[in-house]
RNA sequence: GGGCCGGUAGAUCAGCGGUAGAUCGCCUGCUUCGCAAGCAGGAGGCCUCGGGUUCAAAUCCCGACCGGUCCA
């Protein structure tokens, strides 16, 4: 779309006599200043030309080029800080994938200021799209640093836009790096992402994209008149410059390295292939597979392989396929493991747990992929080794390095991979021997149930088997296919006027009464100019109450928010204009409060007894009971719980202050850091900032208390590990503590008084209870095992038409019968006739395997006046006069039944 | 958040409508100077829980809970 509007025909390109031209190869449009250039510079249109000759003028290293950057930027942009690589300010992306995460959606959207303008930073980042080719590209990584500098345009503030931004560029680059301008190329391409969109040029130098410069004007619009794959977008009021300059890139493109491993962790794989024992290799062979990578898209192993193998016999070095695919799987076993432990040393300074679900998914993914690469590299260090190398390569970025939450995650993720890869012989051969054979079927379920992968299944029954096992071609098809899912449908929201109420409830918590006026009605809801109802939201449920109309009371059953607006829910309609009093139920709110401001002293309390890498997940607090989510290995044991009440006590008895405050969101920010987001993102630009002074800081818009005192007590009711890696704790906090110890009371009353026990001796006698009931059980199974023994060893034995019969007779229990006739069909009878006496009336039972009981039961039935029912293997009369052998065999010699 | 697999003796699992099993481990006895091993015997089960179908459910169906695993 832009090379038609002739968008980005920047005057620039003029004074630096850059000209447009269309790609011969992928028909993009690109400027170049180079006469001779056909292509556009992207890969596989070109290839890599800087693998040997970097076109910069020294080797730089990553702190070199960052510092390079930054200073660069500097002199008119602010300087801010890397953000955390886990964005808990927003809940739509897992991962920050870019440096524009940090301000989306706040900040895009126009509601809240950057934090400075223009600015500069490095933002580390992670990406996991590209797992499997890390390793094997030469060129893939799974974390990396996003240079940028960001201008925020608005309406009424004028930063910068195109001109200057590529001037920046192209001043970086010839400048700065000393690169030759006739080397760039500035590729058009529209660039959308996390709801926003835009023009934007990507940079390449030497058939290697450095960086990409983004004109961000556009936001998704169902409406919208422009489109960029595939979705709708509008114009927007505000235009960013969003630009990303590869740091890792850029730090390769100045030495030449073959790859960008050797370019940025040259540290972490020496340690590597120092404790491998592997040998240096030719970087002519590396150097080759690099380029053919690059030129080979989409990514295929045996292609480039092969176009290896041809390009590096003309160039006098001849290795035989099965060399080069050595070499290839032990390089990548280096690369990969040098690449995820940095990634793993990023998400666990942010206190990442592994676990099965999101982000704790990924950073698992990720150390079994790391542990694997280990056994094939063969590497004798650990896992643990490499991450702090990282650390120590890396602390002037990431500073945090939570030792022994790093051990703790560590040490579980390995037992539990190591649990898996000493079972997965057991599972494998299991259903290898069902049929002799692995199905592709099989193979998929064994990854997809197990996470046993074909090659480890393949292995093991090559080993102990001596069979050989087939991998489908399309594999990850298969698994992917049995992963496909329909999409779920949208709840349509109500919508609302957005008339501004204005909360009550914030100045003054203690309010009960309140006058309103009525500004929108419809059924039976209502928007007012104010009111000191809490509308649901943090957590906290709705307030409840009545207003009072005409002298009327009308009950107020549920207040929420919808933007500026709250709405309140209402048994019967109050019409617009009315000025009405609305009344809380505040004891119900009082307990609200104090439940409230108990989570937040929990938390706190929380992380100083389990660590710092206890963030809040979840929380929902009630009238009785409240409950918060966190993320914590497993459960606590019951001695960490009762010094988690305890130390909230000693909290409480202190009666520490609560304060609350409006604080601007960058102000508040740089404070307390993002530990003020744990409860969710604010919607304003203000955090309102709630702090129990030298406890807790969280950015939250709920009502509190004035002090701890007022919570009284805390008493946990119940912890559970809601999913791997999330504990649940439900309490209750004050009067709601105190209900719920009287009812925990009373249950022991009512305990004791049963068991005819004092409290002291209850657990005795319950025990005792306990050892009573199973002996009794054990007792009756014995009685009834020879109840069911004497009752077939003294049947009658009753020839009729050359079947046996057996006939028992007696008086029997309900299981008994049930046990008998379960003995008959086991000892297959060919007819059994059980007689039973126990009730009022007699009751007969035929039972057979091969006969048809139904005509059998005819025959008697007719004999003793009784119905038959049941099926052609057990039916049954009720009757009142009695069998005995020569009756039976009297009536069924005269009767004529055949098999069923 | 979703899909798939599973939950039976202390452990690993078999059984998949008809009176709960195997192997290892445990206990006792014999053999042995002792250990390992062997032989003989034995203890050990709310077959995760709740509902349904059935004359009969560990087994089939539905639902919860717990665990594993893959994917977003």
């Amino acid at each position: 779309m832009s090379s038609e509007t002739g968008q980005l025909d920047l005057e620039l390109f003029n004074r630096i006599a850059f000209t447009k031209k269309k790609c011969t190869k992928c028909d993009s449009y690109f400027w170049t200043s180079d006469a001779e250039r056909k292509t556009c510079g992207d890969p596989p249109c070109d290839s890599y030309t800087f693998i040997g000759k970097s076109p910069i003028s020294r080797p730089y290293t990553l702190k070199e080029m960052r510092g390079l950057f930054i200073g660069f930027f500097t002199g008119d942009h602010g300087f801010l800080k890397p953000y955390p690589v886990v964005p808990r300010w927003r809940d739509d992306v897992l991962l920050v994938n870019a440096s524009i995460y940090n301000f989306q959606p706040h900040v895009t959207s126009g509601r809240v200021k950057p934090p400075d303008n223009p600015l500069v930073m490095s933002q580390p980042s992670i990406r996991m799209t590209d797992t499997d080719l890390v390793g094997e590209t030469g060129r893939h990584l799974t974390s990396f640093e996003m240079l940028c500098h960001d201008a925020f345009n608005y309406p009424d503030r004028f930063v910068y836009w195109k001109e200057e931004t590529v001037e920046y560029c192209f001043k970086l680059l010839t400048e700065g790096l000393r690169i030759e301008a006739f080397r760039i190329t500035f590729k058009e391409k529209p660039w959308s992402g996390g709801g926003n969109g835009g023009n934007a040029f990507e940079v390449f130098v030497g058939g290697l994209e450095v960086a990409t410069l983004v004109f961000m004007d556009l936001q998704e619009d169902e409406n919208g008149e422009f489109e960029i794959d595939g979705k709708k977008y509008s114009k927007m009021s505000m235009k960013i410059v969003d630009t990303g300059y590869g740091l890792e890139r850029l730090v390769w493109l100045s030495q030449g390295t073959p790859t960008v491993y050797e370019a940025i962790m040259s540290y972490a794989i020496n340690e590597i292939m120092d404790k491998s024992q592997i040998q240096p290799w030719d970087s002519r062979i590396m150097g080759v597979l690099s380029k053919i990578s690059a030129e080979t898209e989409p990514f295929d192993k045996s292609l480039v392989l092969d176009r290896a193998e041809n390009e590096l016999r003309t160039m006098g070095i001849s290795l035989s396929a099965q060399e080069l695919e050595n070499f290839f799987e032990r390089s990548r076993a280096v690369f990969v493991l040098a690449d995820h432990t940095k990634t793993l040393m990023t998400l666990f300074a942010d206190y990442v747990i592994p676990s099965n679900v999101k982000v704790g998914y990924l950073a698992r993914l990720l150390i079994r992929r790391a542990l694997r690469a280990k056994r094939d590299a063969n590497y004798s260090g650990t896992i643990y080794d490499l991450i702090k190398l990282h650390h120590e390569n890396m602390s002037d970025v990431i500073q945090n390095f939570p030792e022994k939450f790093i051990a703790e995650a560590l040490k579980e993720e390995e037992a539990r991979y190591n649990d898996l890869y000493s079972r997965a012989e057991g599972i494998v051969l299991r259903v290898f021997d069902k049929n002799s054979s692995l199905s592709s079927q099989d193979l998929v379920t064994l990854y997809d149930s197990s996470g046993i992968t074909p090659e480890l299944a393949k292995r093991i029954v090559h080993d102990k088997r001596k069979n050989t096992v087939t991998i489908p071609e399309n594999f990850n098809y298969l698994v992917i296919s049995r992963h496909e899912q329909q999409r779920q449908i949208k709840k349509n929201e109500e919508t609302f006027p957005d008339i501004f109420t204005r909360p009550l409830y914030y100045d003054d918590t203690s309010i009960r009464e309140f006058n309103a006026i009525v500004l929108h009605s419809e059924d039976k809801i209502v928007i007012t100019n104010q009111t000191a109802f809490y509308p649901e939201g943090g957590g906290q449920p709705t307030d409840l109450g009545y207003f009072v109309y005409h002298g009327k009371n009308v009950d107020m059953l549920k207040a929420e928010r919808h933007g500026n607006a709250i709405v309140h829910r209402l048994s019967s309609a109050i019409p617009e204009k009315s000025r009405i009093i609305g009344h809380i139920d505040y004891a119900r709110r009082r307990r609200l409060m104090v439940h409230h401001s108990a989570t937040h002293l929990l938390l706190g309390v929380l992380r100083r007894v389990l660590g710092e890498h206890v963030w809040q997940s979840g929380v929902q607090k009630g009238v009785d009971r409240s409950r918060i989510d966190i993320t914590h290995f497993h459960r606590p044991s019951t001695e960490e719980i009762s010094l988690i009440e305890k130390e909230c006590l000693q909290y409480i008895t202190q009666n520490r202050s609560i304060t609350v405050r409006n604080i601007e969101w960058n102000g508040a920010l740089s404070k307390y850091g993002f530990r003020l987001f744990e409860g969710g993102v604010p919607e304003g630009g203000k955090v309102r900032v709630v702090e129990i002074d030298g406890v807790d800081v969280e950015g939250c818009g709920g009502t509190h208390l004035k002090s701890t005192g007022e919570i009284g007590f805390i008493k946990i009711i119940k912890v559970e590990t809601i999913q791997e890696g999330i504990q649940r704790f439900t309490f209750a906090a004050g009067e709601a503590a105190l209900d719920y110890v009287h009812s925990l009371y009373n249950t022991a009353s009512l305990i004791e008084k049963e068991l005819s026990a004092s409290s002291e001796n209850v657990e005795e006698a319950f025990t005792k209870v306990i050892q009573e009931n199973i002996s009794m059980r054990k007792y009756h199974e014995r009685k009834l095992k020879q109840v069911i023994e004497n009752a077939v060893n003294n049947s009658g034995q009753i020839e009729i038409n050359g079947n046996s019969l057996s006939f028992i007779s007696g008086s029997f229990e309900e299981d008994e019968i049930k046990g008998i006739i379960s003995a008959m069909f086991s000892l297959r009878r060919d007819i059994a006739i059980l007689q039973n006496l126990s009730g009022s009336s007699v009751e007969i039972r035929i039972i057979t395997t091969r006969l048809d009981s139904m005509q059998i039961g005819g025959c008697i039935s007719a004999h003793v006046s009784g119905e038959v029912k049941g099926s052609s293997r057990h039916a049954w009369i009720s009757c009142t006069k009695r069998l005995n052998e020569t009756l039976i065999k009297e009536i069924l010699d005269g009767c004529k039944f055949r098999g069923s």
